[in-house]
DNA sequence: TAGATTTATTAACAATTGTTATCGTGGCCC
DNA sequence: GGGCCACGATAACAATTGTTAATAAATCTA
């Protein structure tokens, strides 16, 4: 199950693997719901296979905030960690293979990682990798025009733009699809 | 110093105030700059008196990321944490009193802080809470538009509006200070 | 205090994006 | 396979924002 993550962090996977019976498999289509809006998180995701898209609604319309592929964790994370109401749905695009924890397990288990000072230090890593990146994505929303965000986008992770359908993508550049289709049509000129 | 930490974590207090000789009391000017974009940080600071902009050059324009105001810390987490070059500049906007500490102390002093349970819970509680407030900012710049944002700003954080020169507000909404006026031109009608 | 600089407002025009609607294609389910 | 639905492209028009420039007001500084 951790298979990937042995390779970039061993001795994180070293520890994490002990709770591997905490995961359970969970196998689901595509366009499957896994977290409300307005409810409260109980279970984080880890995905085998597939691709998981975070949205809320804005006025009726969706509004997505972001992807998650293969080997990536995933959960509301307000709600997760502090059992207030999600502000975000969680649904998978793709037919998908989920690891899931439950919230006792998953504070049972990290009560435990934290413990351990070379582990929290990777785990603290891993949240300020998270919190950089979404810093990274914010700045760009600021300085950025859509058309420059979707020049960027293709540039630095295309395989968002082959594997997601392209209104998603269009809300998550904070754009209509109508005009990302004008900006496509414009870019490949 | 932390007088004001004193009342909503007392017993982060507690320990923390332990490190207060760690900290370099400063009183600057307006407009001073505290760290340069590009530049590799090696300090945080505390604020006590007066506020500190956020910002970064896009193609000659400053755009403004964040505002901190007293009882906040603040550093270029990315450039602080990894020695790498800031994304960002760190400049005063009023005259301010700050006490900054080196890295080299505050890592030590977290390696101690984060050894006790209770403190590394309510240090990733604040950690936690920075950044679902982050997420709410960013999700405000995708489905909200600048009216809808100045206005919420308006009703939420008052004290920005009376507080900070107009042109960094306009910035920060991610608009030109020109359609800024216009808006609340608008909005007062 | 006087001059210089910074900050905010307004106007006119250009550029971009949103809205609504239509059309065509392709995939999927019964 | 037929019909339905999701998806993407395009057009026409409305609304919003950016750009540039001129001006006024406020603030800073010598």
């Amino acid at each position: 199950m951790f298979d990937q993550l042995k390779k970039s962090r061993p001795k994180l996977q070293e520890h994490w693997g002990k709770y591997a019976n905490y995961y359970h498999r969970l196998e689901v289509p595509a366009k499957t719901v896994l977290l409300n809006e307005g409810d409260i998180s109980k279970k984080a995701y880890y995905i085998e296979k597939g691709c998981i898209r975070v949205w809320f609604n804005n006025k009726g319309k969706d509004v997505t905030f972001q992807f998650f592929f293969e080997q990536e964790s995933v959960s509301s994370l307000e709600s997760f960690k502090k059992s207030i109401p999600s502000q975000v749905t969680l649904e998978t695009i793709e037919p998908s293979v989920l690891y899931w924890i439950h919230k006792k397990d998953h504070d049972n288990m990290m009560k435990e990682l934290n413990a351990i000072p070379e582990v929290r230090e990777q785990l603290s890593d891993i949240l300020l990798d998270r919190q950089i990146n979404y810093m990274t994505h914010f700045m760009s929303f600021i300085k950025d025009t859509p058309k420059e965000r979707y020049v960027n986008l293709l540039k630095e992770k295309p395989h968002i733009i082959k594997r997601i359908p392209q209104h998603y993508i269009a809300s998550y550049l904070g754009i209509t699809s109508v005009s990302l289709s004008r900006i496509r049509n414009a870019v490949s000129k």
